[in-house]
DNA sequence: CATGAATGAGCATTCATTCAT
DNA sequence: TATGAATGAATGCTCATTCAT
């Protein structure tokens, strides 16, 4: 009698422990999403230099030391600032990939979906490529794919390329390479100088730059 | 006969005067380089945000504030640092674009030239184009050229080549603005991403982006 | 049965909440006065340009940066300084003119409260009247009075006296600012040259302003 | 013949060496002056905070080095500036009193006077009386007259006044100190709180002050 | 006499980080 | 879990002063 009595009282209790214990998770992970998001938007705001955790902790209420709670330190949350881009990142191409069967299509799927990642995420752009590049080779976790991984996709599409014959036969690592390097001008230049190109204008280079790529990669 | 006696007098302590005042000059001027020396040093080694001038000065044997006996504060080291750079930049590609007669070549030239300029002073490409692009558009000092007015020489050899059909008839500017980000690609990522790439791999890669601009712009 | 013991369990965990907040807002406003307290002794060993905000904290034993946990910076800290004066000051005026209800009689309670204010505050006399003037008319905070308008109390005695035919018809502002001038002088003379005047040839010489006022101003 | 002839060339020599030691000493002291009045200028734009000597050589476009050739340091230039003015002061007052013979009239003419050093020479003002008020008593030099001994024109007209029966008798010192406290505190006051007072209503406030002493110092 | 280079000390301020509560 | 107080180190910059030339 007494055990029924308590057994399910235990198992409530276990239950209720249990929801506690998610809704704490819940409502961690939403800290932790509110800290990197405002992050992220310091660092747009700010530029690198006047980045700081104090102005994260101050603009989404939170003292400097709950940062702490939830990240390592500043270059943690640096890191998954970056982490969030490269998924980001990743996803976006994987879906300009799967868009086409064409394979010249989805070279310049590929192109435009880098670019507008870009443009649209300049702060984690910045991060990922150009303030801190060692993060694109830092494993951000056990059993994760590290962040270059989101590469495989372009090369492998420009290996479907050239077996389909539609760029030329070489490397397809290099060629890769180079297809990476001129995308990532156009954006780093857009990200960086915006006052120096007007938009009419910079979306035309975009278009001699795609057709820089296409033509210049044509088998002879 | 006083005259004889004084005249010579005066002119040698004229010349010693002369000589003092030149050496010092001298000698100011070789402070000011190893200043510019330093920073640049310590900015490639602890990147934008670990530079400060008491390490540049620490670095150089001097207190603090000897700094400002030669420049006016922080940003005007880190702008005539920039300066130096936008000075070899225009003498480099100035020298590409007279190296040779032929438009095809000259491009080439230009993007060699534009390259390596970028690989042996990447403190100060950094600072150029990535970190503080706003150098770019200032002008270094009353009766001075703009930075900017380096890429001239470029448009121009983009005129010319066009004129020639060697290369597609477009806009210029936006042309120009291709070929540059195109290049830029390659620097910044070689610039940041120095582990990434091997070197003859990069070369490699190197070698494509140049067939991309010299093809993909060839005449149709 | 569980209502019973959890409540007030969770009400004792309120009060002891309670408690420690209390605490720590007593710690922290005694901080803030020990900062003023050393704020003011320094000032007045020291001067206003021997004035730092590096010994304050030394003074007291605390790192400079704790200062900026309780105040915005240093021009902040000598503006509570003088807050502090401008509150202390309003009140011996306003006691002085409760003090009697005989017109002439307050206006020397008044005379008398002024100078005694300042003699025994003088570090914050000389940051109210004398090094930062412009903190006379600058508002406290928000819903709190303007410094200034201690001086209501000095106006509003002089049109009493005025109209109780104690002192000669005229323009009370600018009688006011003449009785102001004089006790503000004797102060003044008081605080910077004390070696100058001994005490009993000093009380002799206010008495003698005091006369001056009171005769000098009486009806002819 | 010899000796006719080498003397008058020796005196020749002694006279434009005496020469040259004169036009030297001129030029030092013009310095002496261009340093004094720089000084001041800089003291009353920038307030004694700002006050540096790097500025003041700046400013007449000598080097911070030279100053020290003319000056002991800092705290010599301020003196000598204040020393200046006490100079200045000792002569208005003086003429003052040379003025008129009437005793009431003299003190007026004090007053006056005094009020329109202040005026006229603020920065000096603060110097003497506010700032470093321990100039007052220091002494400018062997033989020299210390500063503080400008009071006894004023103390020596209290007397004849008192003499005469013009004004009650009285300690003269101390009735003198509360005339000076009076002036000074119009002074100070107009000084520090330019904005506060306008200009109209600011004279009638030190004409109230003038009848206040005239009439509140007048026999019983 | 005057310079100009250099220093060393000092200051206001900011920040990443720690830790007791 | 979160706080908030505190620190210690760092930074850009200014200045009085010295000294060889």
């Amino acid at each position: 009698m007494i055990k029924r009595k308590i057994q399910p009282n235990l198992t409530r209790a276990k239950r209720l422990r249990q929801a506690t214990h998610e809704r704490r998770e819940r409502e961690k992970q939403e800290l932790r999403q509110l800290i990197l998001q405002a992050a992220g938007d310091l660092f747009l705001e700010q530029g690198y230099e006047g980045f700081s955790l104090r102005h994260v902790a101050e603009r989404i209420g939170y003292s400097p030391g709950t940062i702490y709670l939830h990240f390592e330190d500043k270059d943690d949350v640096l890191f998954r600032v970056a982490d969030e881009g490269f998924i980001e990142f990743g996803q976006r191409l994987a879906a300009a990939a799967a868009s086409t069967d064409d394979p010249a299509e989805r070279l310049r799927a590929l192109g435009k979906a880098y670019i507008e990642f870009g443009f649209s995420k300049p702060a984690h752009y910045q991060l990922m490529f150009m303030q801190r590049p060692e993060f694109l080779m830092k494993k951000p976790g056990k059993n994760l794919e590290p962040h270059i991984s989101s590469f495989h996709t372009l090369q492998q599409a420009v290996e479907v390329a050239m077996a389909a014959g539609v760029i030329r036969q070489a490397n397809p690592e290099t060629t890769s390479h180079a297809i990476w390097a001129t995308v990532h001008g156009i954006v780093a230049l857009g990200i960086c100088m915006p006052d120096f190109f007007d938009k009419t204008r910079f979306q035309e280079t975009i278009d001699i730059c795609r057709n820089l790529i296409m033509d210049g990669l044509r088998p002879t």
